[in-house]
DNA sequence: AGTGCTCTTTGCGCTGAAACAAACTCGGAT
DNA sequence: ATCCGAGTTTGTTTCAGCGCAAAGAGCACT
C-alpha cells in the first residue's frame, strides 16, 4: 500500500541511534497522511489514539478559550514528534494541532508507544529531551507574557519564529510559512490591530518588510534590541 | 546517620507499585534535608546534580527576569518529585525552587535517575504523568494570562492554590502556607497593589477573608464565578 | 476582468491597570 | 516595652493598548 523510504526517518533525533532494519520495522507500522493548510490534525479533548511525526510543513498547537479566542501555545517544525499525549499519561489530546501550511505526517497507534520506548534505544531519551525543550519554551512564554510589554512580546514571538523556521533570503530572514497578524496576536495575547500597528512602525524604521501572510526581518539585530534582550 | 522510615514513601504515586524492600533500597541512597521558609533549594541555571522529593511543606518554582522581576511558574506540594531536570534531558535546573514554608525533602544524585526508571516499576509512568499534569497546568496559565482580565487571573490563581493546598477551616477554605500579595502578583503578572485592591473588594463582598500572608476563601463558589468559569 | 473574500491598515476615544506616593499595621527582635 | 521592617492599604495620576469602526489591498476563483 505505502512504501515509505527509510531515509525519511534516518537522522531524526528520536531515531538517530537505530539500525536500518529497526527503522524499516517502524515505518512498516506507520500511516502516512497529507493535510491541507489550516486544518486540524487532531482536536483538543478528543481521544488520543495516535501519535505523529511531522515530516514536512508546520503545525500550530493551540487551545481555544470558552469565549471563542484562541491561543497558540507552540509551533512544531518538521522532524518533530507531536500528539505524544501517551508519553505523559494522558488519554486525550490536551490541545489542538492545526496545520499552518501543507503538512506531511506519519502516525502510529498510541498502543505502540510503550513498545517504542522499550524497544528502541535512544527513543525515550530523545523524546523526553524534546518534552523538556517544550517545557522550557512554555516557561519562557509565561515569563514573557507576564512581565513584558506588548512590543517586546511581539518582537520575541517573531524572533522565535525566525529561529525555528527562518529562511535566508537576499533581503534578510523570512518566516517560511504563512503567518497572519491574527496568528501573531494569538501567540502574544494581543489584538491583530496592535500587531499590525507594530509591524507598520517597524517597517517604517526598516527593521522588517511584511506583506500578506509573510514577514521578512531585514534587521534581526534591531528586533533583538526591541525584544528587551538587554539594556 | 539517617534512618528514614519506609512509610514516608509508601503510597506516594512514584513508588506506589514497589515492594517494601525496594523502598528500603531507595531510602538508603536518599539524603534528607530541612529548609527554612523562603530559601532556595536550588537555583535556575545551576548544575542539576540532584533530584528531590518533597516530604512536607510547599515549594514555589520561579524564574527571574533580567529586570529583577520574578514569576512563579508553579507550586509543588508534598509527595511530589521536583528538580527532575534529568528526566527531560537537561543538565541545569531550568528554574529556581524556593521554599514557601518549612520544607522537608529527600534527594538523590542525578545519576541514579536512569536506574530508578529502569529498575522500579511504575516509577517512569507515574513521573511522566506528573510532568504531563504540569505541562497542562502551564498551558492553562498561558491561556489565562494571554486572554483573561486581571481579576479573573487572580481569582484563578487563588482557586488553584486552594485546590492544591486548601485546608478546611470553620469559616471556609484557607491556603495552608504563607502567601503574600506580592506572591500572588508574581503568579498572575500584576502588581501587588492591584492584588491588594482586589482582595479588599472581595473581602467587602464577603467572598474572602484575608490577613497578613494568609487568605481564607469563604465563598469559593462566587470566586469561581469571578474566575470566568462560565457566563 | 470581475467578484468576493480574507487579510491588513489606520483613526479615535476610552479604560483597566500600572506607576507613583504615602500612611498604616502587624509581628518579631532587641 | 519599644523599635524596626516587611507586608498591606488606599488615593491619585497617567498612559499603553484594546474596542470599535470603516476603508483599503492582495489573492483566488470564475
Amino acid at each position: 500500500m505505502k512504501n515509505l523510504d527509510e531515509s525519511l526517518l534516518t537522522g531524526l533525533p528520536p531515531f538517530r541511534r537505530l539500525q536500518q532494519s529497526q527503522i524499516r520495522e517502524i515505518l512498516d507500522t506507520a500511516v502516512p497522511q497529507r493535510f491541507d493548510p489550516g486544518v486540524p490534525v487532531f482536536d483538543e479533548g478528543t481521544d488520543a489514539d495516535r501519535f505523529f511525526l511531522l515530516l514536512d510543513g508546520h503545525i500550530r498547537v493551540l487551545r481555544n478559550t470558552r469565549d471563542g479566542e484562541q491561543v497558540i501555545v507552540l509551533h512544531i517544525t518538521s522532524g518533530q514528534l507531536f500528539g505524544i499525549a501517551a508519553a505523559l499519561g494522558r488519554d486525550t489530546y490536551p490541545a489542538t494541532a492545526m496545520t499552518a501550511d501543507e503538512c506531511l505526517t506519519v502516525s502510529w497507534p498510541q498502543r505502540l508507544w510503550p513498545e517504542f520506548i522499550a524497544k528502541y534505544e535512544g527513543f525515550a531519551t530523545e523524546t523526553y529531551k524534546t518534552v523538556g525543550d517544550r517545557i522550557g519554551e512554555m516557561n519562557n512564554r509565561i515569563v514573557e507574557i507576564a512581565t513584558q510589554q506588548v512590543e517586546q512580546r511581539v518582537a520575541n514571538a517573531i524572533l522565535r519564529l525566525i529561529n525555528q523556521s527562518g529562511k535566508k533570503v537576499p533581503t534578510g530572514v523570512e518566516i517560511d510559512f504563512p503567518v497572519t497578524r491574527q496568528n501573531i496576536s494569538d501567540m502574544t495575547g494581543t489584538t491583530l490591530h496592535t500587531v499590525s500597528r507594530l509591524l507598520s512602525a517597524w517597517e517604517k524604521q526598516g527593521i522588517v518588510v511584511s506583506g500578506r501572510k509573510k514577514i521578512t526581518v531585514t534587521e534581526p539585530h534591531r528586533l533583538v534590541l526591541l525584544s528587551g534582550a538587554g539594556p
